[in-house]
DNA sequence: TTGAAAGCGCTAACAG
DNA sequence: CTGTTAGCGCTTTCAA
């Protein structure tokens, strides 16, 4: 490994010399920049990051906890950590996979001490609020994705406004008997998407066609069948179903198509997430696209800026957009076709 | 941040004591080590991660190539990733996420070199065969997961025993006519799947079912959708087919819905990878779990195992298992589906 | 069994 | 503009 002290005797200067030329110092001369950067680069001469890190008390060091049970949604995450991953490299941080060691008993934090790590980009799907605490007591700070409790740093989708977008859209489609299929009850992110329904069908005055005391905190297959079926035992009509996620809304077209309605032809089905099913069911899926390159690339910028005397943003919220594709239909009205079936 | 110094000063020893004793050396007297490690704790000693790499030449940090474009496969691979994490953490080492930084020219390996990082693990969709060897060159040990190309260090799924185990599975179930629908024709992975059909319908004398010029490297719904409809526009009977994955299985799922044949009845259908979406399917499909848990946890512990003089291990190949699910259904001989029909 | 001293590779005052 | 010096936190001879 070539030292800094190496350059310094080619160059036949002092260690300080080439350090300031390194760092982009401005008081060398041209000359002597010339020289250095030319050795150096001969050398092949590559920073010691621990070296640096020591001395700077701080280090270009990212923390990442990603812990995601396995799912579907897994590819949400992953799009967002390559996301972040790629904006933090382009700042000149490197990404440290974070975890606790059950055997040795070592903290998270002990990882960003040790480290020298400043900030934590958190992913995980679990409840994460103690280990944010901890964290931000040890001057960390924190960022967290979709967290499910009230964490003093979160980012996420702006999921009121995004399944706006969607019941917006089947509103717009002339569908007036808007079923919901709803999430997580008990995190922000379901809570916020459930909101949207109730304000939705206030504001447009429409039938409330929920069941309210269903929690589908696994957003599962099988949870949006039978939600699905409840909703069809309990309400005589539906023109369309928002559902709080892709997978919820594949079991949403599963039961229906059991019953034999068609979709989008007798309901419309829309989903949310935009995970790469939503592409090969039958009929894809029309669906709400959560932004990951976004997310990531502002979760990057904020957490760069973030330090331990700032440690907490207000909430930041992303926008989605829509996706339309073949599991919504324009609602035709009676007469139309009435019409239809004359000719 | 607390110090050996400071542990030293309050213990009345010296420096390289409190060392010795956190580093469990043989030569530190019982009463010594007791205060020395009291002291330790009752302070919150984290150890400076920095200075150890910076005077050892050594840090218990782990990179990971990690780029895997977007797809189904990415569960896949997030599994193993989540599995080799684990592993390593319990070695107390830590994970780096590598990545070139295209603004500022920064390879692979110089970050490992700025690190002092001796091996990495690569995950990746793309040839890595050129950072590969620059990694080796430079002293770093490395691990390919599924490489594209021969690598001198791969780890994977015993492809070839793995496609064994679903031609015989069919084969067992009564199948004679089994077609096959390759995945890349040019990856290492690909090929040995197919070589395992080919040496299966030659052992069993049966007939070889399959298009052998076209390249289904996208392992995507639209191609198994086209195989499939290739294979029964080329021949008259198929009993069954095994896939190379579970998108080009339901690929072949819907092709053959939509010429109205019944899967499982009138044709099987074998996946390949067990993925999320082998569960969601309408049959839920028959596949071949590739063992992520333990791809990653040898994966670990080979390279724990390698360094700079021993780089290269022979290829390690993981066994596979069988999932049986809904898409597969033993075959029924002709007369007995004749007698039913009499009933 | 303990400690003094040197040094890992680098940066940052500060003096010249 | 350049160099001297000290020191980041730790380990490791080597001497006591």
């Amino acid at each position: 490994m070539v030292s800094v002290q190496e350059i310094a005797n080619l160059a036949n200067v002092s260690q300080s010399t080439v350090s300031k030329v390194l760092n982009n110092y401005p008081d060398v001369s041209e000359k002597t920049r010339k020289k250095v950067l030319e050795i150096a680069k001969q050398l092949g001469y590559v920073p010691n990051a621990s070296a640096i890190s020591l001395v700077k008390k701080k280090s270009s060091i990212i923390g990442v906890i990603y812990e995601v049970t396995s799912g579907f949604g897994n590819l949400f995450f992953s799009a967002i950590l390559e996301s972040f991953r790629s904006n933090a490299e382009n700042n000149g941080y490197t990404i440290i996979l974070l975890s606790q060691n059950e055997e040795k008993k070592k903290e998270y934090w002990m990882h960003c001490v040790s480290h020298n790590i400043e900030s934590v980009f958190i992913i995980s799907t679990k409840d994460q609020s103690v280990i944010e605490t901890e964290l931000k007591n040890h001057g960390i700070a924190t960022l967290t994705l979709d967290p499910l409790y009230a964490s003093s740093s979160p980012i996420s989708t702006d999921n009121f406004e995004a399944m706006l977008l969607s019941l917006h859209y089947l509103y717009d489609l002339g569908h007036r008997a808007i079923g919901f299929i709803q999430g997580s009850l008990h995190s922000y992110v379901g809570k916020e998407r459930l909101n949207a329904y109730l304000h939705f069908v206030k504001e447009k005055n429409l039938p409330s066609l929920f069941i309210p005391h269903i929690d589908n905190a696994l957003y599962s297959l099988q949870q949006g069948y039978d939600t699905t079926s409840t909703l069809l035992n309990q309400f005589d009509h539906l023109d369309a179903i928002a559902c709080c996620s892709d997978v919820l809304a594949m079991g949403a077209i599963y039961c229906l198509q059991d019953r034999g309605y068609h979709v989008p032809n007798d309901i419309s089905i829309m989903g949310f997430d935009d995970l790469r099913i939503s592409e090969i069911t039958r009929p894809r899926l029309s669906t709400i696209r959560q932004d990951s390159i976004t997310i990531g690339k502002i979760a990057c910028e904020t957490l760069l800026s973030m330090n331990s005397s700032n440690q907490s943003v207000p909430p930041i919220l992303i926008k989605a957009s829509l996706v339309v594709r073949n599991s919504t239909k324009k609602k035709e009205s009676s007469i139309i076709s009435t019409l239809y079936e004359f000719q």
